[in-house]
DNA sequence: AGCGACTGTCACAAAACTGTTGCGCATCTG
DNA sequence: CAGATGCGCAACAGTTTTGTGACAGTCGCT
């Protein structure tokens, strides 16, 4: 699944550039113009990184930071302070105050995707990660491919997506409808059911040789990724 | 094998840039903030290829030359010193004292890729191969020739680029922009289908007589050079 | 100017994938 | 046990995405 950025930025046109750039590179990018909607978006869902400006309208980037990590789901997700030149001493205390990193404007996007990997990578590796393993199953984003046994599986993109999904989070159980926000997109509308119909199909690609399937079904609540029925 | 490029430099901002960049670049990397670590992760594992600051604390990237080429392991070992704009003279001596070649501040990473290329080319030809060959493919980046099965293939300007990227980085799924970008350069506007129709083109010119098709369609995702299931 | 090679765009056909529905079976509930 | 509910699955019609031939424009040469 694609990384998905809050960016916290209240300059209109710095805002759409990041969010256009980073898109290009391969984020899920949702815009936040202060300080407030940034903290009820990350409420919403929360997000895998966060860039937030440091001058910002309402509640201050520093404050942003301190709340994020003041709550228990956002307490350990990466942020990254955009700072403008000249505001050397609150260099430190961005970091002090539980920021992963800073960069001062103006930057280069390069530049940019430089810190956000390297930051990805040193806080949550398994999203920066290509490939993810699990019994027996691997799936590799960058090759765009799933092997099982070492049998190649062909799946078509939704099936791709929902695997992803559901590998990147072994054991936990989605609803369908947070399937649909989190593979389809939530602002698509589609069946609750349909999550069914593409569950049966990746199962069906899966298990072509008899093997144990790897999603499990919980009545009335979803289905997870699962390895041995524990 | 990747080559394995150490990075010696102190600036946190130009290490990172450099590590994303070369690693995309399919080099694999590790870096060192000052000119003792370097030394060390030297003699730890021998680097392919050294990209070393002129200006380091502790030891200088002039001392780092010469410790380098003083070891009897590493005395061959090619270096690449960075050097900031207005150091001229120092740059006699740099290639006096054994690097094979330096650059200025700042410079382009296309710039570096090629002097590291060319630095490889001349000392390491193993590495910088001028030819890469996968799958009875082989393209010879210098003559700018492309056989398949010993056949001569004739291809264009574009779809010997085309090529050429791809197979610089097998199995990897590139995105029409990605490709737009890295082949056809990051300025130009064209539509994105027509990398379809290169690709075609491309097809059409290196299956001729019905073998495997080398490059691999991934719906909705893009394209990738891929040797059979590998 | 004429020629040949190469490009980018388009339109249409082919292929692959998607979402919905309906039915039958399994599982729960009282 | 009857009824209700949830799920698997096959079928299908509709969409989206990709392959491809045609074509007009460009460029470098002669």
């Amino acid at each position: 699944m694609k990384p998905q950025v809050l960016v916290v930025e209240d300059e209109d046109a710095l805002a759409t550039l990041l969010q256009y750039n980073l898109e290009k590179e391969g984020y899920v990018v949702r815009l936040a113009g202060d300080g407030e909607e940034a903290l009820m978006l990350a409420d919403e869902a929360i997000p895998d990184l966060v860039l937030v400006d440091w001058m910002l309208p309402k509640v201050s980037g520093i404050e942003v930071c301190r709340r994020l990590r003041g709550r228990q789901e956002t307490s350990n997700v990466p942020i990254i302070i955009l700072t403008a030149r000249g505001e050397e001493s609150d260099r430190v205390r961005g970091l002090d105050i539980g920021a992963d990193d800073y960069i001062v404007k103006p930057f280069s996007m390069t530049e940019l995707f430089a810190r956000i990997r390297a930051v990805l990578r040193r806080i949550r590796p398994g999203l920066a990660e290509d490939v993810t393993t699990a019994g027996g199953i691997a799936i590799d984003r960058v090759a765009h491919r799933v092997k099982r046994a070492d049998r190649e599986i062909h799946l078509g993109p939704t099936e791709f997506r929902l695997l992803d999904y559901l590998m990147q989070h072994p054991g936990r159980v989605f609803s369908r409808e947070q399937l649909l926000d989190a593979v389809w997109g939530s602002d698509v509308y589609v069946e609750a059911r349909t999550v069914d119909v593409h569950v049966g199909r990746l199962r069906k690609a899966m298990n072509i040789a008899g093997e144990v399937d790897p999603i499990r079904t919980v009545r009335s609540a979803g289905y997870s990724f699962d390895i041995s029925g524990s």
